[in-house]
DNA sequence: TTTTGCCTGTTATTTGCTTAACAATGTGCT
DNA sequence: AGCACATTGTTAAGCAAATAACAGGCAAAA
């Protein structure tokens, strides 16, 4: 299993650009084109061409001198690295304002990551669909999850629930979770998490501008 | 200026968690606790103690032995490193699922950066309020944007207009983006860029899925 | 009063990732 | 043919951040 192997190793953010690079490279297949230089894909991801062929080396995926990459292939290939062959199960839970966006969203996006259920517990939500998703209740989590194969949640429920949304997610057999809650969740060593908090971001941001002023004002 | 400079020398990471210890305060201090020790931080943001001494040590506040952090004192002095004092005006450029969703949340969640105006290209929305806040023509942007004074602009319009977006924004002397469309966007020097691609780590997610999966196979 | 233990604050080490440097190679031009 | 050069692929250096290691000190227990 040494191919298997050695994408263990693969840099967190080289699979992100990965992911980046194949959205751009089926937008320039679209386009017509065949092949692409490394400093072309830097172009239309703002980075440098170094980091391009870095990320490239890492798969084992190699140029033609001269001509650049096949794209055609290059897609093959990055999507046999970070797709799973069977598709990998979504599921929306809290179908608030932003789960509501995200099912929306994502729905459709990539034929690998198919949203196929929402869960809530507002009665009025439950067993209605959604861009043709049903929502779930939330106390049908196992069954439902069992039996659709979902692997992966999305979490956008109220903060105050995280902890024990998690859990359950965790219970029922969930193997990812997004947790777009500012609340901070624990989840076992064989469940992969990722969090994004937005007004964490927002005030970053916030903390940026009001340096650069302070910097001009001196 | 010296207090000022060093600022500038924090890391993004510790900006980061920053505004994460501070909301985790101010809950603490709800309940009615005045200390706070630095594990006791950690285990709510799940991360080490170190950690948390560490980025305190670098905003230079010093804790008492035995006793902890005053979490009063402690908020007052990361507000004011983060904080704008005037505060930061923000605008959602692009008023649909996310941008919606995004003004309704972060509206009042933080008073030192307040929501002033929603912009679109769509007759229906223009004029219209959402949430007690107007939604203007993206024609208006540089007078609008002058007027109320936003520094900050969340973009959230389809990604095919990103582009020809952020160069208006830049125009009318926005000075922090947050970039929430999955096309990466170019800013000068000036203009602090952060972006945040969902179906990126959707994919991510997906792949450290897959990739237990297989480990497990073996 | 001494000792133990718990917590802080700082310095050193390690890790993960980016950037720089450069060798290798085939293409087109002269 | 031979030279100039654009482009790839790899190794080395540099940076930023996380983690480890540990010194210092006070409070409570013995
Ligand atoms: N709206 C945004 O733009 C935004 C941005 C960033 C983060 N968030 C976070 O996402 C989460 C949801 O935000 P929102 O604006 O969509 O809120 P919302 O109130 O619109 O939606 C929350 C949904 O979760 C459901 N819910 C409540 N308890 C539940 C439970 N125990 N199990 C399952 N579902 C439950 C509610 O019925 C509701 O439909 C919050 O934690 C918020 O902090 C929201
Ligand atoms: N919906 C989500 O959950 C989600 C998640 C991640 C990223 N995104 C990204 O956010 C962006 C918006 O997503 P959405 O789902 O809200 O789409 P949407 O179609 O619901 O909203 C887009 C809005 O932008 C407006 N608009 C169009 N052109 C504009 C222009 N030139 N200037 C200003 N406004 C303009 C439209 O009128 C509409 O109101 C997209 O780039 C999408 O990729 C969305």
């Amino acid at each position: 299993m040494k191919i298997k192997n050695y994408y263990k190793n693969l840099p967190h953010k080289t699979i992100e650009r990965l992911s980046q690079y194949r959205r751009a490279l089926m937008i320039c297949l679209d386009n017509g084109k065949t092949h692409i230089f490394s400093h072309e894909i830097a172009n239309i991801q703002h980075i440098t061409s170094v980091q391009v062929r870095r990320d490239l080396m890492l798969i084992g995926y190699s140029g033609t001198l001269r001509k650049g990459y096949n794209i055609q292939d290059l897609i093959e290939v990055i999507s046999h690295i970070i797709d799973d062959e069977e598709g990998i199960k979504v599921a929306v839970v809290g179908m608030g304002n932003l789960g509501r966006a995200l099912m929306k969203y994502v729905r459709g996006k990539r034929h690998k990551l198919e949203v196929v259920a929402g869960f809530d517990t507002n009665e009025e939500k439950i067993g209605k669909e959604y861009k043709g998703v049903t929502c779930y209740s939330i106390d049908d989590l196992e069954k439902v999850i069992d039996e659709l194969n979902i692997k992966l949640a999305i979490l956008t429920v109220p903060a105050k629930y995280s902890t024990e949304t998690a859990e359950k997610l965790v219970d029922a057999g969930i193997k990812g979770i997004l947790n777009y809650t500012p609340k901070p969740i624990r989840v076992p060593e064989d469940v992969y998490l990722e969090e994004y908090d937005m007004i964490t971001t927002l005030e970053k941001v916030a903390f940026y501008i009001k340096m650069h002023q302070e910097k001009e004002g001196e």
